[in-house]
DNA sequence: CTTGGAAAGTCAACAAGGCTGACTTAAACC
DNA sequence: GGTTTAAGTCAGCCTTGTTGACTTTCCAAG
């Protein structure tokens, strides 16, 4: 492993030492704990937890998703998401609705109590993300977006890429 | 919410659409599964888990480090930290020793095993922020962590910029 | 038109890793 | 000598992940 600054091309790669990419690992698990708390304040006094949160999120992304789109998304088991996925439908949260090509499947929509539940998680993480943009400015953004992408897994990177804008 | 890009003396915020911003939420996600994958494939054949992993790199970044410490950086409970911490010192992963001005206390250190083990999760780990970094390049890293830091919570921010380099 | 496979849903059982609450022991502090 | 602190432990609970087995419904290809 790089133990210390090299140079290549008369560029120095000080950022690739052990000890930056150590200190890389660390911001991504201290990032990761902010960026989840607001939410998961919210959630707890309610029953829901973390993978609620995520099961609204990406149907309020793409209203209409199949539940096998949605397993594949949040890579787990069936039997992981159809817990969560029942408790939100009992609830009145989200609606399931027998497809109209394929009768087989579900497409997956948040009813309005659903919507609101969602809107108020997201604000929170929103609002987080918004004050780290604006202290970090632009181009840091564009960076750390980059990064990110980066270190996503081949599959991951292609369903992010592919999930669509919001049409409001 | 802004729905729409403004300008503000001058400058374009696109950045900090909703929609932008959830991109960013949505980067998180699907990178933060990525920065656990290898680590997490190691340690699925061992008896150990994510929990296990953590501990093992806050010990190795500070030798002799106490238990109050740890869980603080941890931000979990005694419990929850004890039970992982007591099944490590069992296989003989980390040593605790009685502190020698406070006797109360106990410095927690790793063994050769334990070194070994943590050094084989930290090169996977780092091998695919090394792959990030590279693809991204140093402007990029930058603004990584600048956004990484703006996100994290007060306190973890102030023990995230407290972890020393280690001394090899 | 039948049969194979896909989509969804369910039951049961288990594990990791969080949590609370209560309690002990040893040592330090005042 | 009484109080507080650090560590450790027991018991029990919850969420969220897993495997495995099985059903129902429906599409599609032979």
């Amino acid at each position: 492993m790089a133990q210390a600054p090299v140079t290549q091309r008369g560029e120095t790669l000080l950022f690739l030492t052990d000890e930056q990419l150590r200190k890389g690992i660390e911001a991504m698990f201290f990032a990761y704990r902010g960026f989840t708390a607001d939410p998961d304040r919210i959630l707890a006094d309610m029953d829901y937890g973390r993978a609620h949160h995520r099961a609204l999120h990406f149907i309020h992304r793409s209203p209409g998703t199949t539940v096998n789109n949605l397993l594949a998304i949040l890579s787990v088991t069936k039997q992981s998401l159809n817990r969560v996925l029942r408790s939100l439908i009992e609830d009145g949260l989200v609606e399931s609705r027998i497809g109209r090509a394929d009768k087989r499947e579900r497409n997956l929509f948040l009813t309005a109590k659903g919507t609101d539940l969602e809107r108020g998680l997201s604000d929170a993480q929103r609002a987080r993300m918004r004050a780290a943009y604006r202290a970090a400015g632009p181009a840091a953004v564009q960076g750390f977006r980059q990064v990110l992408e980066a270190m996503m897994d081949a599959e991951a990177h292609r369903q992010y890429q592919s999930l669509k804008e919001i049409q409001s």
